[in-house]
DNA sequence: TCGGCTTCCATACCAACGGTACGTACTCAG
DNA sequence: CTGAGTACGTACCGTTGGTATGGAAGCCGA
């Protein structure tokens, strides 16, 4: 029964749907539906395809806007951690003392490691689709510098000196500390003991 | 044209390579090989054609043994962690003092996520094949489990008085920052600052 | 206004992959 | 000797990421 030849020349009107004017808004589209997919269906779960045909173009679009699979992801990426660094930074926008700051700060944090979209793109799938290296200077762009600027400001709010290196190490275990405990169910006991 | 009936009476005996008497080893061959191709290629970037071309079998034979792919992974996975926690239990045979014990297994976790195959298997690309929820499970039941020992041995020698839940969300903390902490290239000011 | 260049995208197509169906050689219990 | 079960091999399929080709729409200098 070679389903070649017959296709679906009923294909209906095969709309120009987006074309010329909305060309810059296609990069969009294509961002916004490949988050969605990736974050409900995964990485590989979720094939380019699907990404195309829910943002109604076809693969010539998207490959001429991306590299690639991992480009679109990549895109994804940057946008879920951008959008996450706003989120925080809202959260920290109207707090002035050091201590309140950084407690603010852990409990956005906390809340941002509870949405599935961040939880799997960012933490489940980012380092194996990125590569580890490029994962991690990522986050220390986005999260990771703003853990170190609170640390910045309680420790030099603090009588205590400050070696540069030091508040880097400690700014990263810190870091890692708030993470697993973020995985962990956000139980009321966490906060208190973390700071 | 029914390709069947007619098949390949030209095979020829290519080999019968390994069988029978090699059936159980056979298992083994394939995971030896899997992980050495997925710590150096990646899951993604290895095929199941090169596993059993490695191990000198055909595909009928991975999948009489493994599920498919993230079945094989799984068995890696496991061997992996496996061999982890050997590597940190033998550091911590002969020590006797709880602190001691503490450092011995920190310094033994560092080591261990310097190895490529770890970082790779269990830390990179863990998560993201076998889903956020297993590979916690299996990690708890693993590496984690002795920094709860440890910290359990610590914390009970010293006087103080001990709950249970605010231990077991210290030994998770904890165990995040050595995570973050083993993955900065491992700088000798990170010991003693962590302990 | 006319050709050429660039951006933007659709269509057709391909090689490779994971997975499956099925056949076959071997073992062993009865 | 025979039947069931194990341990594979082989051919094949559907889908996938990626590419090659080319065409329509907008600038743009002549």
């Amino acid at each position: 029964m070679s389903p070649r030849g017959a296709e679906k020349l009923l294909s209906s009107l095969p709309k120009p749907a987006r074309r010329g004017q909305f060309s810059a808004s296609t990069k969009r589209a294509l961002v916004e539906v490949a988050q969605e997919l990736f974050t409900t269906q995964g990485y590989a779960g979720t094939s380019l395809d699907a990404i195309v045909a829910g943002a109604k173009v076809t693969k010539g679009a998207l490959y001429h806007h991306f590299s690639g699979k991992q480009g679109i992801f990549e895109a994804v990426f940057e946008k879920v951690e951008i959008d996450a660094s706003e989120h925080i930074r809202r959260a920290l926008k109207n707090v002035r003392d050091p201590w309140d700051k950084a407690y603010a700060g852990l409990a956005a944090f906390l809340e941002l490691v509870q949405d599935p979209g961040y939880q799997r793109i960012v933490i489940q799938e980012g380092p194996a689709i990125l590569g580890y290296e490029r994962f991690r200077e990522r986050e220390e762009r986005s999260s990771y510098s703003i853990v170190r600027e609170i640390v910045e400001t309680v420790l030099g709010a603090s009588e205590w000196e400050l070696d540069e290196g030091l508040m880097t190490t400690f700014s990263q275990i810190f870091f890692g500390a708030m993470t697993s405990a973020g995985e962990t169910v956000t139980n009321a006991a966490d906060p208190q003991l973390a700071a």
